[in-house]
DNA sequence: AACGAGTCCTGATCGC
DNA sequence: TGCGATCAGGACTCGT
């Protein structure tokens, strides 16, 4: 599932490449994608629109256009977003489709439909509650010190849940949750409130640190990951915990163990993990 | 407040 | 070979 480093190599790759491109046409748009505006609506306000640069917030790829709207795309579990040619073919459950002026296309492509795409004013968006609030960026300078210099998170949720929330932590996802907190050397059911500042403050270097190291690696390709141009990371050779269930820890060699926690896999070593 | 369960959805995998 | 069951889960809603 494409999570911060996912999103962001994406973003990287396009900005570039999408800057002052200007949309020629709607070739097609699947509404069941599409949660604001209307197709209609859409069409109009894409066509002829020209891309200023693109920005990542959370799991969600802002791209400005002329004008003041945002296209908002979230790729949910298995959404794609790249830029093809014209003439590459299109595959199945591509739900958008962008015909540039340089001749490319830009593609959205979602098998799963978990993903969402928005058109609009983000400061409207956010205010008809069509994007979620959105907690600190692990990426963002202003992340370092996070919760706090000498902050706890008081929760009775357990510690793997806290990180899933977007309001806390704008980006993580099951995946880099997991390793974060393998890192960081905390079981996921600890609950947040029995963590010290200490501990927080380990968790929020963590994060920083498994994020960066995905980046560098272009992103986890594990299912349907893929970044700018429709090609595979290779993150999933570095992961420590997430997929590796009953495999040997590489710290102290026990077998990982699976659990569900807050409703999802995860993965870490009783050991290592306290 | 915060949990679990249900919802959306398709593709990969597994057992028979 | 092929079929049905199961599982994966981000974000959201709803009931407890």
């Amino acid at each position: 599932m494409p999570e911060l480093p996912e999103v962001e190599t994406i973003v990287r790759d396009l900005r570039p490449h999408l800057r002052d491109r200007r949309v020629e046409a709607v070739l097609s748009l699947n509404p069941v994608v599409l949660r604001f505006p209307s197709a209609e609506s859409f069409r109009a306000a894409a066509e002829g629109a020209v891309f200023g640069l693109l920005a990542r917030r959370g799991k969600f790829i802002h791209a400005p256009v002329s004008g003041g709207d945002h296209l908002v795309v979230h790729l949910g579990m298995t959404g794609t977003f790249t830029l093809e040619e014209g003439d590459e073919p299109v595959r199945p459950h591509t739900h958008l489709r962008l015909q540039l002026d340089s001749g490319q296309e830009l593609r959205y492509r979602d098998p799963r439909r978990f993903g969402r795409v928005l058109l609009g004013p983000p400061r409207q968006l956010e205010l008809a509650r069509l994007l979620p609030s959105l907690g600190p960026d692990p990426l963002d300078r202003a992340f370092a010190g996070w919760p706090g210099e000498g902050r706890v998170i008081s929760s009775s949720r357990a510690v793997k849940a806290v990180l899933l929330d977007q309001e806390v932590v704008a980006g993580c996802g099951n995946i880099y949750a997991d390793e974060a907190l393998y890192l960081a050397r905390l079981r996921p059911t600890r609950r947040a409130a029995s963590l010290s500042a200490p501990e927080w403050a380990r968790l929020g270097a963590a994060l920083t640190v498994v994020m960066k190291e995905a980046i560098r690696r272009r992103g986890t390709s594990f299912s349907d990951y893929r970044d700018g141009f429709g090609a595979r990371g290779e993150a999933y050779e570095s992961l420590m915990v997430y997929g590796r269930s009953g495999l040997p820890c590489v710290r102290c060699g026990r077998p990982l163990v699976a659990q569900r926690v807050a409703g999802r896999t995860t993965v870490y070593c009783r050991r290592c993990q306290r």
